[in-house]
RNA sequence: UCCCGGAUAGCUCAGUCGGUAGAGCAGCUGACUGUUAAUCAGCGGGCCGUAGGUUCAAGUCCUACUCCGGGAGCCA
C-alpha cells in the first residue's frame, strides 16, 4: 500500500482518511495509556493521538520515550475535533523514528531571555513565533515583486562590492578587493538610476550594508532593501507610488498571513485602517507639529527617532514627510524649485513607534547643479564620472525610493526589534549563528 | 563614540543588614484514557562573568576589565 503523505495545513481537507505526516516533536503530554503528541512539520502543527489499546506496545513505549525535537513519520486517520489544536487531529496507527533528538533542546516553551534566543538563532527558527514572523517576511517580498511585476518594472540587481560610498554619509564595511579597497554596499540607488534610463522602470532588491555602530531595536548592519528607480517621475509621482506600495503589501499580507498575525497577537484592525490616502506633510508642517504637541526642536535640523514616533502618533496609516532642508539630506537630491531652501525629498514614517521605513527623493538631473553638489560635498569626482554621464546622455527628471525589509515587516508584524524580521541577524557585536 | 541597565543551576529569576546557595521550569525515575506550557510524587544539578582590593568573613561592599541588553547620534 502506497502511503498517503500530505501536510499538516492541509489535513482538515482529508477527514477520515488515513495519512502519513513528516516532522518533529514539537511537544509531548504523556498520560499513562493516552498520549499526545504535537508534530510540526513546517507547514503547522497537529496533534497526534496514541492510545494504548490502537497501538503495539513497541509503539507505544517508543512514542512515550520521545524528546523533544526527534524527526519520525506518523501514520494513522484524520479525525476532526474540536479539542485538537487546528481543529484536526490524528488517531496514530503507526510511527517511524528517523532520529530520536538529544534530551537537551535548549528552547522550551515558556520565556527565555532574547540573548539566549539569539545564541540559538537556528534552532529558535522552529518555534511558532519566528515561523510566523518569517513566513510574513516571505509574504512581504512576494507582494513587493508582484506589485512592481504587474506595474511594467524590471528587477535590476545592483552590485554587493562598491569602489566608494554612494551617498558619502554613513560608515562602510571595507573589504579586500584584490590590491585595492573595496566596500559593501549600502544602496543600490545610484546604480538603479542608471538602470532606469535604460529600462524606464526598475526596482533592486537585495542586501545592504552599514558599518554603523548602531545598537537599538530599529537597526541591523546587514539588511535587505528595495528600491524603485523611476524614469520622468517627479516626487509626488513616487509618493503615489510608495502609497500604492504599502496598501498593496498590507492587503496580501492580511490575505494570506492572518493565521500568523493572530500567533504573533497582532492588532489586525489597526493593519485594516491602512487604506490610501497617506496623510502628506511637509517638514515645515510636521515642525509646526512637533511645537504644537510642545516637543523642544529647532526648525532647519533633521527630525530625530522620537519626533518621527510623535509625528506618527498623530495618524493611524503612514505618514509621508516631505521637503526636509537640502542641508540634511543627500547630495544627490533635486532642490524644490518653489523654494531652494528645501530638497525634494519623502520620508515615510509607520504609524505606533514604527519609525522611517521609507526614504526617496527625485534626483538632481542637471549636469552642471550635480557636479558642484559633488564638489561641496567633497566627494572624489572620478569614482562618480558615470554616474554625471548619466546626466551627460538624455538626463530627464527621475525619482525612487528605498524601503527597508525588516523595518516595514517588524512593523507588520508589531515585534518590537529587527532582529526577529530576518532569519540571521547580523548586528554590533552578532555575527554567530 | 556617549548615556543607562545587567551577568547566580540547561532556561527564567530570587538571594534582606556582609555570615559558606534557593524557587519555578527543563532533564531523569514512577503514577495517570482527552491533554492544550497537563497534573502529582521522587532524584540529580553551582569556579555566583574575570582579576584585584576592603574584611575574621564577600553572590552581597570598592576598583578595573570582559561580555550582554536598551537608548542617543546616524540611518532603512
Amino acid at each position: 500500500m502506497t502511503m498517503n503523505v500530505v501536510s499538516i495545513d492541509s489535513l482538515t481537507k482529508h477527514p477520515g482518511e488515513s495519512v502519513t505526516i513528516r516532522g518533529w516533536v514539537y511537544h509531548l503530554r504523556a498520560k499513562g495509556k493516552l498520549a499526545f503528541l504535537v508534530l510540526r512539520d513546517g507547514s503547522g502543527i497537529a496533534q497526534c493521538v496514541f492510545v494504548k489499546s490502537e497501538v503495539d506496545d513497541a509503539t507505544f513505549d517508543e512514542a512515550q520515550r520521545l524528546s523533544m525535537e526527534s524527526a519520525i513519520e506518523i501514520t494513522g486517520e484524520v479525525r476532526l475535533d474540536a479539542r485538537a489544536p487546528g481543529g484536526a487531529e490524528i488517531g496514530v496507527r503507526a510511527m517511524k523514528t528517523y532520529q530520536k533528538a538529544a534530551a537537551d533542546f535548549p528552547i522550551q516553551p515558556k520565556e527565555h531571555g532574547t540573548g539566549f534566543l539569539m545564541e540559538n538563532r537556528h534552532l529558535w527558527l522552529r518555534s511558532r513565533k519566528p515561523w510566523a514572523c518569517l513566513r510574513v517576511r516571505d509574504a512581504v517580498i512576494r507582494s513587493i515583486r508582484g506589485f512592481f511585476y504587474e506595474r511594467g518594472f524590471v528587477n535590476i540587481d545592483s552590485p554587493i562590492f562598491t569602489p566608494a560610498a554612494c551617498e558619502g554619509t554613513s560608515t562602510l564595511f571595507e573589504v579586500e578587493y584584490f590590491d585595492e579597497k573595496a566596500y559593501l554596499t549600502q544602496s543600490g540607488q545610484l546604480y538603479a538610476e542608471a538602470a532606469a534610463m535604460a529600462f524606464g522602470k526598475v526596482f533592486t532588491f537585495g542586501p545592504t550594508f552599514r558599518a554603523e555602530k548602531s545598537k537599538t531595536r530599529r537597526h541591523l548592519t546587514e539588511f535587505w532593501m528595495i528600491e524603485p528607480e523611476v524614469a520622468f517621475a517627479e516626487l509626488n509621482d513616487i509618493m503615489d507610488l510608495a502609497e500604492a506600495m504599502l496598501c498593496h503589501i498590507v492587503k496580501s499580507v492580511l490575505a494570506e498571513r492572518r493565521e500568523e498575525l493572530t500567533i504573533l497577537e497582532r492588532d489586525i484592525t489597526k493593519l485594516e485602517k491602512i487604506v490610501p490616502p497617506f496623510p502628506r506633510l511637509s517638514y515645515t508642517d510636521a515642525v509646526d507639529l512637533l511645537k504644537q504637541k510642545g516637543l523642544p526642536f529647532e526648525y532647519g535640523g533633521d527630525l530625530g527617532a522620537p519626533d518621527e514616533t510623535a509625528i506618527g502618533e498623530n495618524y493611524d496609516r503612514p505618514v509621508m514627510v516631505h521637503r526636509y532642508p537640502h542641508e540634511v539630506k543627500a547630495f544627490y537630491m533635486k532642490r524644490d524649485p518653489q523654494d531652494s531652501r528645501f530638497a525634494l525629498c519623502v520620508d515615510v514614517l509607520a504609524p505606533e513607534g514604527y519609525g522611517e521605513i521609507i526614504g526617496g527623493s527625485q534626483r538632481e538631473e542637471n549636469l552642471d547643479i550635480l557636479e558642484g553638489r559633488i564638489a561641496d560635498h567633497k566627494l572624489p569626482r572620478e569614482a562618480f564620472a558615470w554616474y554625471l554621464d548619466l546626466r551627460r546622455f538624455g538626463s530627464v527628471p527621475h525619482s525612487g525610493f528605498g524601503m527597508g525589509l525588516e523595518r516595514c515587516v517588524a512593523w507588520l508584524t508589531g515585534v518590537d526589534h529587527l532582529r526577529e524580521c530576518i532569519p540571521f541577524p547580523r548586528m554590533l557585536y552578532r555575527i554567530y549563528p
